[in-house]
RNA sequence: GCCCAGGUAGCUCAGUCGGUAGAGCAAGGGACUGAAAAUCCCUGUGUCGGCGGUUCAAUUCCGUCCCUGGGCA
């Protein structure tokens, strides 16, 4: 049976350079999980891995959307369980490492089934509610599905109108559509690695990293961004980071403030990434300092079983 | 030295016609069905610059002192 390996874990834990130590040690190659890695032309500000550690291992769902293409959890989930396979038929080992715990989610145990998204219908969808309200989107949804306008909040309108677009799109209720028991994930062993640094050190470690970034070509990457006619509104740049960064190269902004707001705003997606992953199951904790020799010992494990 | 405007939550500020105060941001916790680094929900915290006075009651009114910013000299 192939064996996937996953590696999960905050912003900045060091995922990335236990992912390639694995891949270089154990024959095997990373999909990339990271929501906005998948941009072309969004390297500083994504921490995507140099083309140094490119050249050493390969690497996948990197690089496959231009910046102004939306994005989805499903495509994701198509293109890699693609590199998946073609990785593991290769006799190679997939190592699955990003910080998306949505995508690895829709990667692992697979989306609910049916129409997945309309662009259309979520422009009149938004084109709507921005006329009648948030409320009155609410509403209409309490009447036609209940249980979802009870565990969506008013306040939360992107939720309430993708509620009302699966709605529209499937003419079933959102909350009857059971997130399919995928068994696309069976036929693998899946190792699940995540690493839980300390988070005094992960704060400086953000700082540390927020700095580097800045000072070492992210401002001509905004630049780049912004001359090709990138827009504000796009998906790509709702990253992390970059909207401060255009503020700061247009000079509305001064660096450290730039500087100040990245950090703080990277602190609140560890925290949200930390509660994400506190209610998954089945992942081992580790020191990010073991986890390349875990993850080997964990590997070797299978291949005893097998001989 | 004089005049003016301020001093209230970690920060920026609102407010109390006198009855011990609240927003945003930050911080902490949580949710998550194709936007997920997104989106949203919950939670505190205060010698209201110091000291006096008036008052049943002062953060609020009066006096004075200190600090900050601006103007005048």
């Amino acid at each position: 049976m192939s064996q996937i390996l996953v590696i999960v874990g905050p912003t900045a834990s060091g995922k990335t350079e236990v992912a390639h130590a694995v891949a270089l040690a154990a024959g095997g190659e990373v999909v990339s999980a990271d929501a906005f890695a998948v941009y072309r032309g969004m390297d500083v500000g994504t921490a995507k891995p140099s083309a140094r550690l490119r050249r050493e291992v390969r690497y996948h769902l990197l690089d496959v959307a231009d910046p102004e293409e939306p994005f989805s959890a499903g495509r994701y989930a198509a293109e890699a369980r693609r590199a998946v396979e073609d990785i593991a038929s290769r006799g190679r080992l997939p190592i699955v490492c990003g910080g998306s715990g949505f995508y690895v989610e829709a990667l692992l145990k697979g989306l609910p089934p049916g129409p997945a998204r309309s662009d259309r219908l979520r422009a009149a969808l938004a084109a709507w509610s921005s006329l009648r309200g948030p409320a009155v989107a609410h509403r209409v949804l309490a009447v036609n599905d209940p249980v979802s306008a009870s565990r969506i909040p008013v306040g939360n309108l992107k939720y309430t109108l993708r509620a009302l677009e699966i709605l529209l799109l499937t003419g079933a209720r959102p909350s009857a559509r059971v997130p399919g028991r995928d068994p696309w994930a069976r036929r693998f062993r899946v190792i699940r690695l995540g690493l839980a640094p300390a988070p005094a050190s992960l704060h400086v470690r953000i700082e540390n990293r927020a700095r580097r970034m800045l000072d070492s070509g992210w401002g001509e990457e905004v630049r780049r961004l912004l001359d090709r006619g990138l827009s504000a509104d796009s998906n790509s740049f709702q990253a992390i980071g970059y909207r401060e960064v255009a503020e700061w190269i247009l000079g509305r902004i001064p660096k450290s403030e730039a500087e100040t707001r990245i950090v703080a705003a990277t602190r609140k997606l560890i925290k949200r990434q930390r509660t994400w992953l506190a209610r998954e199951t089945g992942i081992r904790w580790v020191d990010p300092q073991e986890a390349v020799a875990r993850a080997l010992a964990l590997l070797g494990e299978e291949d005893r079983e097998t001989e």
